[in-house]
Parts: C-alpha cells; sequence; structure tokens
DNA sequence: CGTAAATATTTACACTCATCTATGTCTTAA
DNA sequence: TTAAGACATAGATGAGTGTAAATATTTACG
C-alpha cells in the first residue's frame, strides 16, 4: 500500500488560494507542480502536448519544436512526467506523451477557485 | 507610452494550453508568472493576503506565520509584486499587500481551460 | 546477428535562487 | 532631534537547475 499522494491527489486537497491559508505541508506539495511548469520550454512541451491531435504526441513530434538537443527535450519531459503532469506510454521505438487534463484543471482551480 | 506588457496581459494573451501551441514568447512571458508562485513560501503568501480578512495584509501579519527572516520575507513578496501578482500599498509605517485576483483567474484559465 | 533509429541516462558546468546577516530608509512619537 | 519600529536593500553562500556532449538502452528490420 502506497501512503505517498499522486500530484493529482495532492493539489486537489486544498480549497483555493483565496479560501483558507494553505498549511506549509500543502504549500511544498503544490509547489513542485507548479515549478515543473514554470519553464518556457516546458509550458510549450505542455502545450504541444495538450492541443496535438488526439490528445497525445511523441517525442519526435516535439523535438523539432525547439532549438534544443534531444537530450534536452527529454529531460524536461521526464520532469513534467515526474510531477504527474504528462503520462507516458511506449509504442514501439515510439514513446507518446499525454497531458494530465485533471491535474491541469485542479491546479487551475486551486490557483483561480473561488471559495464558494 | 510604455510598450511593455502588464502580467495580466502576458498571461491573458493565450488560448489555453489544450487550444493552440503556445509560442515561444508567448510561453516566456508566462513562465515568469509561474515561476513566482512555485515556492511553497511564495503560495503560502499568496493564500495568507487573498485569504486574509479584507483582502489585504501587512506585512506584520506575514512574518509571524514563517520560521524565515524578515528580509526573506520581504524578499519574496518583492518577487510575488514584480510578476504582479501582488499590489502594494503603504500606508503609514505599514506596508499591505493585495492579491491581484484578476492575475491569478487568467492565469487559472491558461491552465485549465478548455477551448470552447 | 548487426545495424539504424528513437529515446533516456550520465556527467559536467555555468547560472540562478533561497536564505542569512548586516545595514539602510522611512515614519511616528517622545 | 533622537529613538524606535516597520520594511527594504546589499552582499555572501550553499543548493538547485537548464543545457550540451557523450553514452546507453530499446526496438525494428535486414
Amino acid at each position: 500500500m502506497n501512503l505517498e499522494l499522486t500530484p493529482v491527489q495532492t493539489v486537489a486537497c486544498c480549497s483555493p488560494l483565496s479560501g483558507e491559508p494553505l498549511s506549509a505541508s500543502e504549500a511544498e506539495g503544490i509547489a513542485p507542480l507548479l515549478k515543473a511548469l514554470a519553464d518556457p520550454v516546458r509550458l510549450r512541451l505542455m502545450s504541444l502536448v495538450a492541443s496535438h491531435e488526439g490528445g497525445e504526441a511523441c517525442v519526435c513530434d516535439l523535438n523539432g519544436a525547439f532549438d534544443l538537443s534531444q537530450p534536452t527535450i527529454s529531460h524536461h519531459l521526464k520532469i513534467l512526467h515526474a510531477a504527474g503532469l504528462l503520462e507516458r506510454e511506449k509504442r514501439g521505438v515510439w514513446v507518446y506523451y499525454r497531458a494530465r487534463t485533471d491535474a491541469l484543471a485542479s491546479l487551475a482551480a486551486l490557483i483561480g477557485g473561488h471559495s464558494k
């Protein structure tokens, strides 16, 4: 049994910023999610994946969109995956990433939500 | 005449992540906003200010909530203010901060919004 | 098997950042 | 004018981060 919270559970834990003050541990759970998003390359990666047809994109689709080395893109994808913002599925030689829209929605509710 | 975009305008520029792919310059405009939020202390500061009675809080209210030095809190408040997430107003000896709920709402719409 | 292609890992490095201590500025009051 | 309190700035330091080069891993296909 796993006592760790998934990132989605972590961010779904709390009332919005404008509601109750966040506890220290809640904030420490949520900050890594925002940190993962808080990079121009990773923002574009999320956007490219989320808006790609079929809701998914393989790394080969993503590498070309940046003026960065392939390992660097791979590194950013790993961070987004570790944060729970991207799902990873290997099909043959290719790896497909899919956006966790539920995690994004929870995060959005936390940031912009109104207390009832 | 000022050609710089305010942070709120910056984040209000774009369709949500799941809509059109973000351009490089859009992503570079938005990432600093997320970066400002992507710290446990700053998340709690935003939450404390936003949920404080009257929608504002003075630094004296905030310092006590953390086990950090006063200059460190001041530093974080400066970052949030520079990002456009907090308004600053000096009244007498005290400085009051107020959350830019419009900026938070725009950010939330960008992250979690659906492309109609 | 051997080769090529797609993606990940490792290592190294420059750079940024969170924090502290010390000090400065500004405001109010005595 | 002096003193005290609230908040900001400056400088220093140790930890973290984005990037590239080199290398490894995995899969498909002759």
